[in-house]
RNA sequence: GGAGAGUUGUCUGAGUGGUCGAUAGAGGCGGUCUUGAAAACCGUUGGGUUAAUAGCCCCGGGGGUUCGAAUCCCUCACUCUCCGCCA
């Protein structure tokens, strides 16, 4: 949610956001104005009889104890719970329109973010070392994996359905290996705090990261109990302090988790059908931080650093691209992808995405903090990135590993992780 | 899954229809005293909306009864105890 009283105050500004993301059908800006108006004039005209009510009834209680007559009184008051209780219902009926519209207005941008419509128009920001040269024709990692036998996607298939895969022998601990590097270069080298926790989690934590409402059928959920699988560590992650006010000391808090990652696809049908790139199930680990509101860009560089490191150690060739703002997801700010090359496939895939969110998640997950003793509390700044994607990470090495015979070379920073 | 008990402010803990946003203690902050600290004493100390130290809202969530609800009723969630089941 971006900040209500900016729609108040400077509506061009919201319209200006959607027009550069593309989303101008998405929320009608001089409709909201008017809905807002009007709910406040509602509420005034509530606060005002319940004024009325409150003295009234404690008027009442005062002649009660006194053993007076208060039946006039009560005459005169009767009515007013049946008005108050309308006009209640009005707001109510008002703040859900306005709540509707305030939940899909997207993050406003920062100035950085170049304006275009999607993502043949996103920045290349820096490129780190060579695509890797074959005497030989690559292969694409399900054909590696297939030949191998360490990939199974026929029988992933027979117990799930498509998009899912089985690993088998190597793939199996290659990817347990890439997952131990990067917790292990995360927690040791880069100071954030190894956490794990739910991959189910309630319709708050959805809604207070942003998947819900407006996104809902992108996700499984579990009808019968009210709960929705994870599509990323970062919504059990940022929703650790889920109304809850922190202390400035504590600030910047940096946290990793590894999970699986659910996600239905739905509007992915025909594209990427072959291999780990895109599946219902994946493993990822997620890098959280929750900042100082004048930090929060700085933090995004760390992040974004600490997120290529892992393949600098893995010697991946990668390149970072700055998303346009029609790419932007909506509730970021600012995004850098980091897209590793895939000489199997012959394109860079991407492999991590790396936001500021501002405030916009703070605000709905109510997450704050006191910036000095006796200070109001002050919405904290929450940043993500995907410190990797494992499978994805996974496929990269197959592929940019590979030999001649159709094997895979362990690259050096893993083989501490892989003994035999 | 069955039976019972509970959910109040940073914490502990009162409050069962009427000036209760809420007694009290602890903790925090400020001060007096002290060379300093402790102790003692005095003061202060929730969140939201708002221009506001006005009004309004918040005693797990939602709904209801009432002129009036933290207090009564319904419902959901969570916690604890016992039983059952179980990695």
């Amino acid at each position: 949610m971006i900040d209500p009283k900016l729609i108040r105050e400077n509506p061009e500004l919201i319209k200006e956001i959607l027009k550069n993301r593309n989303m101008e059908k998405v929320v009608d800006v001089d409709q909201l104005q008017k809905i807002d108006e009007q709910r406040r004039e509602f509420m005034v005209k509530t606060d005002k009889l319940r004024e009325k009510r409150n003295s009234a009834s404690k008027e009442i209680g005062k002649l009660k104890a006194k053993g007076g007559d208060d039946s006039a009184l009560m005459n005169e008051v009767q009515g007013l719970s049946g008005e108050i209780k309308d006009l209640e219902s009005g707001v109510e009926r008002l703040n859900q329109e306005y709540n509707d519209m305030h939940l899909s207005i997207p993050n406003i941008l920062d100035q950085s973010v170049p304006i275009g419509k999607n993502e043949t128009e996103n920045i290349i920001v820096r490129e780190w070392g060579k695509k890797p040269e074959f005497s030989f024709e690559p292969k694409a990692h399900y054909d590696i994996g297939t030949d191998l036998g360490i990939l199974d996607f026929e029988r992933g298939v027979k117990i799930a359905g498509a998009r899912f895969y089985i690993y088998r022998g190597l793939a199996a601990r290659l990817e347990r290996a890439i997952i131990n590097l990067m917790l292990d270069l995360h927690t040791k080298e880069h100071g954030y705090t190894e956490t794990f926790g739910p991959f189910i989690v309630n319709d708050d934590s959805m809604t207070g990261t942003g998947q819900y409402p407006k996104f809902k059928d992108e996700y499984y959920r579990i009808d019968a109990d009210g709960l929705s699988l994870i599509p990323t560590a970062e919504v059990t992650l940022t929703n650790l302090y889920r109304d809850e006010i922190l202390e400035k000391d504590n600030l910047p808090i940096n946290v990793t988790m590894q999970s699986s990652c659910f996600r239905r696809e739905a509007g992915a049908a025909g594209k990427d059908t072959r291999g780990l790139v895109r599946v219902h199930q994946f493993q990822k680990v997620e890098l959280v931080k929750f900042v100082e509101p004048e930090t929060s860009f700085d933090e995004l560089e760390k992040l974004l650093a600490n997120a290529e490191e892992v393949l600098k150690r893995l010697n991946l060739h990668y390149r970072v691209m700055l998303l346009c703002s029609g790419d932007t997801s909506a509730s970021s700010s600012k995004t850098y992808d980091i897209e590793v090359w895939m000489p199997g496939l012959d394109r860079y895939l991407e492999i991590s995405s790396c936001s500021n969110f501002l405030d916009y998640q703070a605000r709905r997950a109510r997450i704050r903090y006191r910036p000095a003793k006796g200070e109001k509390p002050v919405l904290v700044h929450t940043l993500n990135g995907s410190g990797l994607a494992a499978g994805r990470t996974l496929a990269a090495v197959m592929e940019n590993y590979q030999t001649e015979d159709g094997n895979i070379v362990i690259p050096d920073a893993l083989k501490e992780y892989i003994k035999d």
